[in-house]
Parts: structure tokens; sequence; C-alpha cells
DNA sequence: GTTGAGCGTT
């Protein structure tokens, strides 16, 4: 038993996976452990969160031991208001796993060691969406990055849209760059953050020499 | 210091 102990408890093809979505930011496992642990045995619960930043995604996979307490958990915690958000309770049905689990089970023996020959094939399941280009510190450009783009990523599978906004991300952004009317009022004052005057200075004497002296001559 | 459709990490 010394090579089934991949990430978790020996006992993870007996147990069925449940995911808990509009979890408040601030939801930890420890307060979502309160209300499921009362279902029934909960082996484990896991918020994914941020690589870099460390913040929730708003989703947690809590998962149990039997079918009938996941299922009860989902009959009572579904719609539970949690830290002011009700919460969704579901049965998971992707994952990095997905394909072991049959509906939120995973039928998938791990402690029996394949030898050698089976599938070679790695099917890689991990999308390479984060790419460095330049991490600044300022506050408001990383969330600006990192809630949109890789949201808006996985939400839409639009590249042409993907493609056209993050062109806009490199400076070719317009005049406005906000996703919403909504987002540009809480995060600007009047929008007058710095008016790009299209037209030159109306009142610029470019032409007129500069106001010299009349005539330096005597 | 904010946000809110969805599916995962040691």
């Amino acid at each position: 038993m010394s090579r089934l102990g991949r990430y978790g408890p020996p006992a993870v093809r007996d147990s069925y996976s449940l995911l808990v979505l509009n979890v408040s930011f601030r939801t930890t496992a420890d307060d979502l452990l309160a209300l499921f642990d009362r279902c029934g045995e909960v082996l484990d619960i896991r918020i994914p969160r941020d690589r870099r930043t460390g913040d929730s995604r708003g989703f947690a996979f809590v998962r149990y031991k039997y079918e009938d307490e996941a299922q009860k958990a989902v009959d009572k915690l579904d719609g539970r208001t949690v830290d002011g958000r009700d919460i969704m309770v579901q049965f998971a049905k992707y994952g990095p796993n997905a394909e072991r689990i049959h509906k939120g089970r995973i039928v998938e023996e791990i402690s029996k060691p394949r030898g050698r020959s089976r599938s070679p094939s790695p099917k890689r399941r991990y999308r390479a969406d984060y790419r460095d280009r330049g991490y600044r510190d300022d506050y408001r450009d990383r969330h600006y990055r990192d809630d949109y783009q890789d949201r808006e990523y996985r939400r839409s599978r639009s590249i042409e849209r993907y493609e056209r906004e993050r062109y806009q991300e490199k400076g070719y952004r317009r005049r406005s760059r906000s996703i919403s009317p909504d987002y540009d009022r809480r995060h600007r004052k009047n929008g007058q953050s710095r008016s790009y005057s299209l037209t030159a200075s109306p009142s610029r004497p470019r032409d007129e020499h500069s106001p010299r002296s009349r005539s330096p001559l005597t």
C-alpha cells in the first residue's frame, strides 16, 4: 500500500464527488465541512483556488463516502444560504479524472498496477491557459486580466472573441476598454482618467513664433 | 479593495 497513496484517501474509488457552486469567495472548506458533515461522512473538501492570487474561485468539491449521503447533501444543502449566498450542490461531472467517474462515482481501480502496455497515450487534460506575459503588480490590472480573460476563455470557446479582446489587451484597446458599464463605473470615477484629445490642442500656437522681443536691435 | 458562470488539487 505504498503505491496507491496518491493524493487522497485510499478509498477514492468509493467516493462520490459533489460540486458546490455559488459559494462565497470568503467561504472556506471548514465552513462547508460544518454543513456537509451533517449529511454524512465527508471524505474531503477541496476548494480550487487561483494559482497566482490564491483566491477562491467560488466553488468547491465535496467528496462523500456513500451515494445516499451525497444525495442527501444535494437535497438538503442545495439552495442553502451560506455566508450570504445560496449555494448549489450537485454531482460533479467533469474533472481531472472525469473519465473514471460514472455518475459521480469513481469506477476505477487505482490499487492495481497496470504493469505495462495499456494506454500509452497520455491524454493530457490540462489546458495551457496560463501564459506568462509579464504580470505587473498593479491590483486592478492583475484582477482585470485574471478574472476577465481567463474566465471568459473557459466560459466561451469563441476564439474570435478571445483574440479580438486579447488584441485590445496588448495595447490596441480602443478608448473604451470597459467590459460592462457597471465595471467601468465601479473602477473609474468619471471616465475622465485620461482624455485622449483626438484633435490637437485648438489653442496651440505652434505656427506662431515665440513672442520674442520686438526688435532685438536697438 | 471588487466580481458571480461554472467543474478540481496535492
